[in-house]
DNA sequence: TCTTTTGCTTACAATCCGTTTACAATTTCA
DNA sequence: TGAAATTGTAAACGGATTGTAAGCAAAAGA
């Protein structure tokens, strides 16, 4: 599957280069555009958008205009609003959106967002790859080499979290947080047995690499 | 991925130059401004930095408005403040500000202030490159001249501490204080041994020196 | 309801890690 | 220069961490 594909409408161009640097790193195809008008004119030539963040205050046409132009589109959207923006004027403009962020905001947030968002209207990236593995989202299947492994749900979506952050030391915690949730009560020796079980019935010993005092990494 | 860019604002040409100094040998890009027309000159042009240090008593434009500046541009600031800066005014500028940190200051703790905000906006390079020597935050791995070398966990954080002061000598003192904790109750000969380890898995017996008396530093 | 599956915990062995210690090598400074 | 202080380093100990099998309770399925 492609990468999604995301339009960013935002004036100010330190705002959006920012935005389009750390989107693009997180793996997002992404067109910006610095007015309404801009956005407008691509959208009418290319739908194709599977997200769309919009600030609020725009020069030009503004936020509503275009709300309504991408809602034709069926394009998800999530507002870039300030603090100081006109509260009922932004309120009304939220119920359209599928979320919204206040600026300042953290990267990290935003990304979790847009995840959330693109998970919601299932245009989340649904096959994973590391080496010679595949993760199946939706199928909720897992291949290793072309041949299907059968997993436990928990071993399922600890796999699948590792997968997302291939090549990051995750810790036991944050292991436990993603995938058990954070309200989870038990032992972080959890995480190491179900470890053991992906790395037995995957033949990830080598891959899945125990970083000591911390917790694991997935390689591919 | 590029060097973080950071906008020196400081009218005490001395002060001005020991800043640039350290910030470039921490392995930053540094831009320096004597004063604040200067400085909005610069960002007319070039909004693209990760931070801004702003002396707030500036001769000529003041504090006040280069701050909206750097705030529209969105740009993250740390005040540089002086002891006997009018109380209500710093009071003022600091609510718009990042951080700020009182002068005279100690490179150091200006360089952990300077981290903080960049990991807040999400700009901080998970890459530290010492020579041939690249440290993987995110990885939390460590290459020598692309070969992967494992590192114990402690050796592996303090290594990360004499990357992001590289340069800088460190007494065994603030190496305690920064990698074990400030409650470590145990020898400071420990630091020794831990360097012994580093030094001899990464062949950097030449580039980690030892400041007699005092402590090491790390040299790329 | 009864059986099967699942997930968490526990226990224990094996391994790994950090600190200390001791002594050699080197540096400092009177 | 020479004694004292400082640093390098190998070895060892104790404790922490990890791998893994087994057991048990809860949930799911028949």
């Amino acid at each position: 599957m492609a990468r999604n594909r995301i339009l960013v409408v935002e004036d100010d161009e330190s705002i959006n280069k920012v935005i389009v640097k750390n989107l693009t790193a997180a793996g997002y195809a992404v067109l910006p555009c610095l007015d309404g008008e801009q956005a407008a004119k691509t959208i009418s030539r290319d739908t194709d958008f599977d997200l769309a963040l919009l600030d609020v205050m725009l020069p030009g046409m503004d936020g509503f205009a275009l709300l309504g132009v991408l809602r034709h589109a069926e394009i998800p959207v999530i507002f870039l609003t300030a603090k100081n923006d006109v509260e009922s004027k932004v309120r009304g403009l939220r119920d359209g959106a599928d979320d919204y962020i206040v600026k300042p905001f953290e990267v990290l947030e935003l990304l979790v967002r847009i995840e959330k968002v693109l998970e919601r209207t299932g245009e989340l990236r649904q096959v994973l790859e590391v080496g010679t593995l595949t993760v199946n989202l939706l199928e909720r299947s897992v291949r290793q080499n072309g041949e299907e492994l059968s997993l436990k749900p928990m071993e399922f979506d600890l796999l699948v979290m590792l997968a997302k952050n291939k090549n990051i030391a995750l810790s036991r915690e944050r292991l436990l947080h993603g995938v058990w949730g954070v309200d989870f009560q038990g032992e972080t020796r959890t995480v190491d047995v179900h470890i053991a079980q992906i790395r037995k019935k995957l033949g990830l010993e080598e891959q899945i690499k125990t970083i000591s005092k911390l917790g694991y990494r997935l390689e591919d």
